[in-house]
DNA sequence: TCATTAATATGAT
DNA sequence: ATCATATTAATGA
């Protein structure tokens, strides 16, 4: 979601700075803020017993994490680490609740977002669960672009590696590869260069 | 800038 | 799916 900060500093909200890859949370800490990103990049991470990482999402400008804890008592679920120097509003949890109390209309407008968020996701479980990786991968697609707003065909830019897009499906980055120059053939994505349009 | 590392692409097992 | 290798892009000393 998008709140707008001057909302956000007036109740409290206060800017953040971090390089790249460094820890903003980690997972089993205690949730205190809500983020919404100024600019740069934030992916929600796991690891699995082996080792291996799993992306949950990445977000990038105007986008806000941590807010599913915000109304409940629990740890967080994973790491946020920024992918490059990100800069970041954070409001403590009470200003949150406060701002959403003395604002209704931004409450109504955070309910639609996480309904949507929750919409989303369980197209993603569908589509991750699929044996077939072009499904995965525009399951991917769909769930990424939900979360952006100009919407139009074939110009959404996935702003993502391989690699990234491997770890957030679970598949193999050469299955990644060769998936996408299927999904090019059959004009389900266009490419610029190395970047994916959808 | 040049050297080193990361990412992409393809072929083989 | 895993491994190996070649090419290309990005990063930083």
């Amino acid at each position: 979601m998008n709140i707008d900060v001057q909302i956000l500093y007036s109740f409290g909200g206060e800017t953040v700075m971090y390089k790249p890859k460094e820890f903003i949370f980690k997972e089993g800490e205690h949730s205190q803020y809500y983020f919404q990103i100024i600019s740069g990049k934030v992916k929600l991470n796991t690891f699995t017993e082996n080792g291996k990482e799993f992306i949950h999402n990445i977000l990038g400008n105007n986008q806000s994490f941590g807010d599913p804890l915000l109304f409940i008592e629990k740890l967080y679920p994973t790491n946020a680490v920024s992918l490059q120097a990100t800069e970041v509003v954070r409001v403590p949890k009470k200003n949150f609740i406060e701002m959403l109390k003395t604002h209704p209309d931004l409450s109504l407008e955070v309910n639609m977002c996480l309904s949507q968020r929750l919409y989303y996701n369980s197209l993603m479980v569908r589509n991750i669960a699929s044996a077939d990786p072009i499904q995965r991968l525009k399951g991917l697609l769909d769930y990424l672009k939900s979360y952006h707003d100009g919407d139009c065909q074939q110009c959404f830019p996935v702003e993502l590696t391989r690699q990234q897009i491997a770890d957030l499906t679970g598949l193999r980055v050469e299955t990644v590869i060769r998936t996408i120059k299927k999904m090019v053939n059959q004009e389900i994505i266009k490419m610029e260069g190395r970047r994916i349009l959808y």
